[in-house]
DNA sequence: AATTAGCACTCTTTGTGGGTGAGTGCTAAC
DNA sequence: GTTAGCACTCACCCACAAAGAGTGCTAATT
């Protein structure tokens, strides 16, 4: 038997047979056979020799047969060892770098329209599904909260993070509040709040309420009661999805093509599968994605964070079929991310 | 030959066989035979007799015939006269109706919201795809212009329109100015335009400019030029699209789904599409949609209108396959139009 | 001991031809 | 005007054969 490929020592041939494989299925989704890829590889070895090397992969999961008298298809644990072995990074050309550039410098203001231009992009680089997750709310830190009076019932909210993140509300009141008063409130919250990650702040808001503290202020009492209502943003993440239609290009089978689709309307289990990404920076490939019991077999999602200074605060990501061009793809998440962290920390 | 069915006085056997062919497809999605409808129909009339009308109704450009010894099949002109009939507007059920009720009532806070549930309502509704286009952010009248100092070179530009929608933006300013004279820009400007059409706002600001009015005066000058980039909204809609998966239920070519897809991602086309439906109130009903040179052959769009007031804002709808079940449909995108607007008006 | 030529074998794909059945259009009778 | 009867058309299904790609195994070669 023959060295693993996961060993130190491993068989050089086995390798090249794999990659080579691999590669010839990327390009045209057909089962590769021994005849081909001994004309590929021209180590001058014959088809029978190859056989050989090919059974052995077979044996080891590599490889499989669609049936008995087809060619080898690479296996997911073939894609995952060929992701691994960085045999896939590529380098992404200038002009793709400037495109990447110019689109993310030139999107109107504000982080959402940054987001949502950010699917857009990948989904055209790629010619894939592209999707971003927005910022988790209670993790990004407050810039900015005012308040400003709309009616004697209404007052309208607005707090902005760090990342230039903007929530804003209509709250109902009961009590009529001057504008100068709700100024005094605001200038209160920012003294006291800025700078610190939502969800503490949240979190010190309802200790105040529950310490009863508040009841002998005015001021404080209804600081706590309109930022309690302002802050009450619901964790629901927002997924920008773009390029839907090249999932009917790259899936053949009708099935699959409506499960896919409805991955991508439910949101919310792709969005955790993306955070997976928010643990380590760098490119995050899930081959083979399997999520809440469902199995996307044939699915691969290649994902990036997108962060502010330090702060990881979102995710992005490429899904496509298992097979696609990873040596083109990966370095394209890779550099939108970082651009995209980059937009976001400038602007 | 026979009365034409667009004449007053028709044939009502003609009329009979037409309907009961167009609701058999619509149920069965098979080619309705004469056999098939001499039984349904329950006329005493025998599948001979029934063959001469379905010649007649063919030759009138009502009928067709996959191939020749296929049965019938309604083609899009069956279909206009179904529904110009009104043979299609059945009632809601009291039940959905209280879906839409709750439903609308229950959304979170904000117009986007409230247009989003919309959206995801009419796909459950119909089990088809349902679209909600925004409004027409010039049409829409001025309630509340503020504006929020965040930085020396910042300023936090909100927008509120007499429908609640809410627009905002930072905008970036040369001058330092303090957060007192902001309010009394904000307080000039909500004075002059309050209840104007954005559009109007937008003209006269240009024309204050030009005319080298606010030259002199300072608060003017400021007001003239930060309300111009507080107003540059782009003109642009939003389209909340939901229940995509459902077209690949309802259409079996690869090649048909993906243009659907492609469509439905593009949006622009759709809106204005949709905007037909704010020439007049109540359902408007688009059979074998055609737009951009594109045809949607086998595609109808069922879309209404929702208002402030009497203001037409912008339009929902659903998407789905001709043979779509009218009766069910239709009034669903009537009643939830109504409710909206309600929502919208009363909020 | 590794490599390779040769060969039988497997299994998909493609094409062909006949049988079946649903549905039609026409004609002649009612 | 209606209908029974009948010949005809055409999609659909099935069986069967031929072609072709690729394999695994064996025996010969280096």
């Amino acid at each position: 038997m023959r060295a693993r490929l996961e060993t130190q020592v491993m068989d050089e041939r086995l390798r090249a047979v794999l990659f080579a494989i691999v590669e010839s299925y990327i390009e045209t989704v057909e089962p590769v056979g021994s005849r081909t890829l001994s004309k590929i590889l021209d180590l001058g070895l014959s088809p029978a020799t190859i056989r050989n090397v090919m059974a052995d992969l077979t044996e080891q999961g590599y490889l499989e047969q669609p049936h008995t008298s087809a060619g080898r298809v690479p296996t997911n644990r073939a894609y995952r060892f060929y992701v691994e072995a960085g045999e896939s990074r590529g380098e992404l050309p200038e002009e793709v770098q400037r495109v990447v550039e110019r689109t993310l410098s030139e999107s109107a203001s504000g982080l959402i329209n940054l987001l949502s231009c950010t699917s857009r992009l990948l989904s055209e680089l790629t010619q894939m599904t592209g999707v971003v997750a927005s910022p988790r709310v209670s993790k990004t830190r407050l810039r900015l909260i005012e308040f400003l009076k709309i009616s004697d019932t209404r007052i309208y909210a607005v707090l902005i993070t760090q990342s230039n993140m903007v929530y804003h509300k209509i709250i109902e009141v009961s009590e009529v509040l001057s504008q100068d008063f709700l100024n005094s409130v605001s200038r209160y919250l920012n003294e006291r709040f800025a700078r610190k990650p939502l969800d503490e702040v949240r979190q010190q808001v309802l200790d105040t309420l529950l310490e009863g503290k508040e009841t002998y202020d005015q001021l404080l009492a209804h600081a706590v009661r309109l930022s309690k209502k302002a802050l009450d943003l619901s964790d629901e993440r927002e997924l920008y999805v773009e390029g839907i239609s090249s999932i009917v290009r790259d899936f053949a089978d009708l099935e699959r093509i409506r499960d896919l689709l409805e991955l991508l309307e439910r949101k919310t289990e792709l969005v955790e599968q993306l955070d997976e990404a928010l643990q380590r920076p760098g490119v995050h490939i899930t081959i083979g994605m399997e999520h809440a019991g469902r199995v996307w077999a044939d699915c691969t999602l290649v994902s990036a964070s997108y962060r502010y200074g330090n702060n990881a605060l979102g995710a992005i990501g490429v899904i496509g079929p298992t097979r696609m061009n990873y040596r083109r793809i990966i370095p394209i998440v890779d550099y939108t991310a970082r651009m995209l962290s980059q937009a976001i920390t400038e602007q």
